[in-house]
DNA sequence: TGTCCACAGGAAATACGGGGGT
DNA sequence: ACCCCCGTATTTCCTGTGGACA
């Protein structure tokens, strides 16, 4: 037998052989994985699906004035997670400063992630690290100064500016502090021509703005709705094209996933998270994607999110759980008190060797808690005995057994 | 109707860890 | 080495409160 013809033997043979082998390329399946350009690259497929394209004409528009020379005014975009903004909006701006150096305005852009919150001196401190203003610290220098290092890092750059500030509201302390300078104060400072991206997730955003602020910030505004279901079956079409063998997916498949997706959030990341969960569980049991199989995706999907909350979050937020699902257990009753709650804690900490809290501390930590929605707790009036906290664990048993043994797994404690 | 429980939850004070300037 | 500044976490201190009970 000649070699290619082995060769297309074994490989057809290895290919019955894992007949059940679904996935192609897994890489597609997580954006984390892919480096910039091929993120890229998938998004172009989407544009060309015609999604997002409203969006696109509206940013190509605003921002057409600066090839002509104009100033633009500030953006503000409005969106929920996942539907795409910060690639869309990346992506644009890579094309038009292309555009840009070949008409030879000058042009650079800048991209504050604030995906996670920080205060105010953090940002400032990424922003002057991005322009290379100042060397990444955590503490010890003052506001001002940091304000000051970027100005000067600036004050010899004329061309136009553009600054995108992702989820400006995860800015947790001294917002206005933070506005103000990007404003009111930068914009005087520099001779550059200053455009800022304002992105976030709240509608009602620029409400608990300094209304100084807000009244000289002049705002062109722009929505990104979510994903529809047609949408996100245009993007999973495209992933399972590239990520996956063809016949993998049973049809339909693609159709449902689209649809409970945008039925919740019309969110893409996790439509594609769906679908990547649906795809290893499809592998696992050695058969294509099927309808049962990204259900039960679905549910493992939530889990995991409550379970990798938990894994990164506090210690003391984690003794805090730990000690209302022990307390719970013990009180045999759907619900205990925050005096309950305290003593299961205190007893809990005891055993572990963590300094326990104050009982004030301890109630913050139940509303932390709460607001993560792994416990319920509302105020309660039980007359003369007094008033508390009405703490619930409404999450199916199951789980709450794998957070419990994850909490105490992160303690080193034997279950 | 008033009392009083068992906390909630705001404000200010304090502790702490880390860094800058000199 | 010293002192001061910053942000964050926690404590201390405090006032407030819905309603069962007498």
């Amino acid at each position: 037998m000649e070699p290619t013809k082995v060769r297309t033997k074994i490989l057809s043979q290895i290919q019955h052989m894992v007949g059940s082998a679904i996935i192609k390329d897994r890489r597609f399946l997580d954006d984390e994985q892919l480096i910039r350009a091929e993120q890229l690259a998938v998004l172009e497929e989407i544009f060309n699906a015609n999604v997002r394209d409203t969006e696109i004409r509206e940013l190509s528009s605003h921002f057409s004035a600066i090839l002509r020379g104009d100033h633009p005014c500030h953006l503000a975009i409005w969106g929920k997670t996942g539907t795409g903004k910060t690639l869309t909006l990346s992506y644009f701006l890579n094309l038009l400063s292309e555009m840009c150096r070949a008409k030879n305005v000058p042009m650079r852009h800048e991209h504050l992630d604030l995906s996670n919150p920080r205060p105010c001196f953090r940002a400032l401190n990424d922003l002057a690290c991005m322009l290379n203003a100042s060397k990444r610290y955590q503490k010890g220098i003052s506001l001002e100064e940091m304000m000051i290092r970027i100005e000067t890092k600036l004050s010899g750059y004329q061309g136009y500016l553009i600054l995108f500030i992702d989820e400006v509201d995860n800015i947790r302390r001294d917002r206005d502090n933070f506005m103000t300078f990007l404003v009111r104060r930068l914009p005087q400072r520099i001779p550059a021509k200053l455009i800022l991206v304002l992105v976030s997730n709240r509608l009602d955003w620029p409400d608990h703005l300094d209304p100084r602020v807000k009244s000289f910030l002049k705002l062109n505004e722009l929505i990104f709705k979510p994903y529809d279901a047609v949408d996100l079956q245009h993007i999973l079409r495209i992933r399972v094209e590239k990520a996956l063998y063809p016949g993998a997916v049973e049809s339909g498949v693609i159709e449902k996933i689209a649809a409970m997706a945008s039925r919740d959030h019309g969110d893409a990341r996790r439509a594609v998270a769906l679908l990547a969960k649906s795809a290893y569980l499809a592998e696992k049991a050695g058969t294509n994607i099927t309808f049962s199989l990204v259900d039960q995706a679905s549910a493992e999907l939530d889990q995991d999110r409550y379970l990798t909350l938990l894994r990164s979050a506090p210690t003391q937020l984690q003794a805090a759980m730990a000690a209302v699902i022990e307390a719970l257990h013990k009180a045999k009753t759907e619900s205990i008190g925050t005096g309950e709650g305290y003593d299961a804690y205190k007893l809990f900490c005891k055993r572990v060797g963590l300094r326990p809290l104050t009982g004030r501390a301890f109630g913050d930590l139940i509303s932390e808690l709460d607001i993560y929605s792994l416990l319920r707790s509302r105020v309660l009036s039980r007359g003369r005995y007094g008033r508390t906290r009405e703490i619930v664990v409404d999450l199916p048993q199951e789980l709450v057994d794998r957070v419990y043994a994850q909490i105490l797994l992160n303690f080193e404690l034997p279950g």
